[in-house]
DNA sequence: AAGGCAGCCTGTAAGC
DNA sequence: TGCTTACAGGCTGCCT
């Protein structure tokens, strides 16, 4: 399931294939996929950068116009260096002039592309919550929304409102790196302990990206090929926690979260 | 207004 | 063995 590492490493490895190249064709296979709403994508524009905002990748082109990609839990991108016909679960393939193409593959059809004028972006995102890696994620900031929340933490830094990018897993590997539960509320976290998630959530975040993300079963790189970060999970996932006590796996939130009752209080 | 949750969807695996 | 059911989970929209 992509989250920021996955999405972040996607992003990375577009980068040094795609910079540059021109769009021959956009081809939907399911309806839905494709948002376009009421906006064009000519033949021959120019991909100028490619950046991440939360979990979605933006994709500029030369002509005003921006592709904004969410994979939502199943979806993948996937370079093909010649034109090949669609697979199984591909709901869109982006077709490059020069012969290349990247498969927008989808088990659960959740994810889109959408497209939309570059100069609206900043509306599209605008409730869009701290960034991990920006400065603007610092304790001022964090401590100022926490204060005031009511519902779990876990709930809390699932929202991409308030923080962009953690899904399920990281926040439970965060949340066991501070030492807290997933239930406590928010606004009841001291001020110590603000700057514990801050610190945990970078740091759990670097992490995943130096290991090209955490693949559990869906999510894959440009390439096809796995993140490793599943192999350094503490709770997510698993039975014990690393100083060996029970891991509990209880619904929280509507999620299946992972916590040492020991380890987190 | 903030928070909770059903629904969207398909493949996998457990249960009977 | 084969069918049914639960679960996985990001986000939107509706309800309270």
């Amino acid at each position: 399931m992509p989250e920021l590492p996955e999405v972040q490493t996607i992003i990375n490895e577009l980068k040094e294939i795609i910079i540059h190249k021109n769009i021959e064709k956009i081809r939907s296979f399911r309806d839905g996929t494709i948002v376009s709403n009421g906006i064009d994508v000519p033949f021959g524009s120019e991909i100028i950068a490619i950046e991440r905002l939360g979990k979605y990748i933006v994709i500029n082109l030369d002509n005003t116009v921006s592709l904004i990609i969410h994979l939502r839990m199943t979806g993948k991108l996937i370079f093909e260096s010649s034109f090949d016909l669609p697979l199984k679960h591909d709901r869109a393939i982006i077709y490059f002039v020069d012969g290349s193409m990247i498969r927008f593959n989808d088990i659960r059809t959740f994810g889109k592309i959408e497209y939309i004028l570059t100069n609206s972006l900043g509306e599209y995102f605008s409730k869009m919550g701290l960034e991990p890696f920006s400065t603007d994620f610092n304790e001022y900031n964090l401590l100022n929304l926490m204060e005031k929340s009511r519902k779990p933490i876990k709930s809390f830094l699932l929202d991409q409102n308030k923080i962009a990018g953690l899904g399920n897993i990281y926040v439970c590997e965060i949340l066991y790196r501070v030492g807290i539960r997933p239930q406590t509320i928010t606004n009841t976290i001291t001020k110590s302990r603000v700057k514990d998630i801050i610190f945990h959530t970078k740091e759990v975040l670097e992490e995943a990206i130096a290991c090209n993300g955490t693949t559990i079963s869906d999510y894959r790189r440009v390439d096809n090929k796995s993140g490793t970060f599943q192999n350094f999970l503490k709770v997510y996932g698993k039975s014990e926690c690393p100083r060996g006590h029970k891991i509990v796996n209880e619904r929280i939130c509507g999620r299946s979260s992972y916590y040492c009752s020991e380890c987190q209080k």
